[in-house]
DNA sequence: TTCATATATCTTGTATATCAGTTATATTAG
DNA sequence: CTAATATAACTGATATACAAGATATATGAA
């Protein structure tokens, strides 16, 4: 039954060192405050790929099915295999890739399973935190969200696909910080992922943006008016308004997709 | 802007391996089902040694602020630092253990943030699950949660907390299962950690668990008879029920979180 | 030509070696 | 004896080496 060696915890309630048979200076019992709060400025190699790979995999820079060898990429990039093997292990987790082992590693391709989920996910949790910004905001912070929303629409009107989706998820960040739950919006990132990457295989509708910025400042007047039951209401209109026919380009990119589920069966909800 | 060598696309697209100068056979194009369907067999060391110290550390048999040794970890389990390291990497992205470079690796403190965060993320999961749930299930299907039900009542009534708590895990999972939303259910497992190790400080009050049960009824009553938003309510119910006390375990093991909320801050929703 | 087999080469998984920075302890000056 | 400093040992980050298995191509027989 999992046996742990009990002098770890004892290293924690014993502050002498000499017990110890073989020369061992004492642990240090605790994340010392020190070089903790230095900043984040300790990037190491590691982040450096794994940011490199994740923007290129959810930009489908990298399409479903490319083969990814460790080996080159470290040759490419100048480093050993060990940052890029690491990076390659959190992608993994994320589902962003597949490695097969003695074999080989891939981007992963997307499971059609996860769009549905992912939608019904964000909204059960963003509907929590627009609910929760329309209890806490603060008026400053409403002046921040309008500024947000002036910013997009300014994407919008030059046509910066780009821009606007940045403004977009700044919106949303900023509505999940102000409801005091930016665990949540950490939540929300990581199930949007396969969605992010599909809407790169889509062009925007036409008025798509100009109805997004709309919706938006339909939740702020919500929260504004501290009235949660329609801020709501109002974010998960929002959101369901961003369902996509998925089928079109399932079809015209069958290899890019885990086909899971049957596309007819996400009626649901 | 992030320059990815174009020619791992073209793999892809173009059949032939000999344009490339150097002797280089046809990558394979996509994970072929080969080795992908053998099973989950294939467990590695890193593996092996993820689950051992996830374990350990949510059952609290580590304490926050122990400290980990790659290097004695490694000496005692009998593999070399790479596994080790591997797992502590996953248990870092979970915020189970943190690192502190050329320093020392320590089992993480309980953020106390995500303490009150978790239980509300789970309410907005959770509720859409057996919402979904009570669309979904099948006759069959709720017998099955029954079933689960009355083993939980067994497990109570041997005052087995481990059974109890194993029981149900399965529960929700299963209502997830039957919404259809397994892909929550994930997810609350995710954001579910930090309470977990929390609740094995303290100890189950009387009569609890017999509770717990009582309420598991009415949400599958709910689901039985179709009533999506009774079920979705009597979700919602049975997990503000949890709410834990949380300052008298906070004040009698401060050295175990970070104190990065006031606690007297949790009353929100 | 076609199919089966064999081998060469590439893959990831694991082990070991090296590097650079931190911390505890020994040492030394006051 | 106290405090500042120096040193030595330990830490995680990275590089390299080795092992075990999978795949593609070459090879050969029919």
């Amino acid at each position: 039954m999992l046996k742990i060696s009990s002098d770890w915890l004892m290293d924690t309630e014993t502050p002498e060192k000499a017990n110890q048979p073989i020369k061992k200076r004492a642990q240090n019992a605790a994340p010392s405050g020190a070089a903790r709060f230095h900043g984040s400025a300790a990037t190491t190699l590691s982040d450096v790929q794994y940011l490199r790979l994740h923007a290129a995999i959810v930009s489908m820079d990298m399409v479903p099915g490319t083969p990814i060898s460790e080996k080159r990429i470290a040759l490419e990039q100048g480093v050993s295999r060990t940052p890029i093997r690491e990076a390659i292990l959190r992608l993994t987790r994320e589902n962003l890739v597949e490695v097969v082992a003695k074999s080989g590693t891939f981007v992963a391709r997307i499971p059609i399973s996860a769009l549905p989920e992912a939608l019904i996910a964000r909204r059960a949790l963003e509907g929590m935190t627009s609910r929760s910004a329309a209890i806490c905001a603060s008026r400053s912070q409403v002046l921040e969200l309008h500024a947000v929303i002036e910013r997009q629409r300014e994407m919008a009107e030059i046509n910066d696909t780009k821009g606007f989706h940045l403004a977009d998820d700044d919106f949303h960040a900023m509505v999940a910080s102000i409801g005091k739950l930016p665990g949540l919006w950490r939540l929300v990132q990581q199930v949007k992922l396969q969605v992010d990457r599909f809407r790169h295989l889509t062009l925007p509708e036409d008025g798509r943006m100009a109805m997004v910025v709309k919706e938006h400042a339909s939740v702020v007047t919500a929260i504004e008016q501290g009235d949660e039951d329609l801020a709501c209401r109002n974010m998960e209109a929002h959101l369901s308004g961003l369902q996509h026919h998925f089928s079109h380009w399932v079809d015209t990119h069958p290899e890019y997709f885990i086909h899971d589920i049957d596309l007819d069966d996400i009626s649901k909800i």
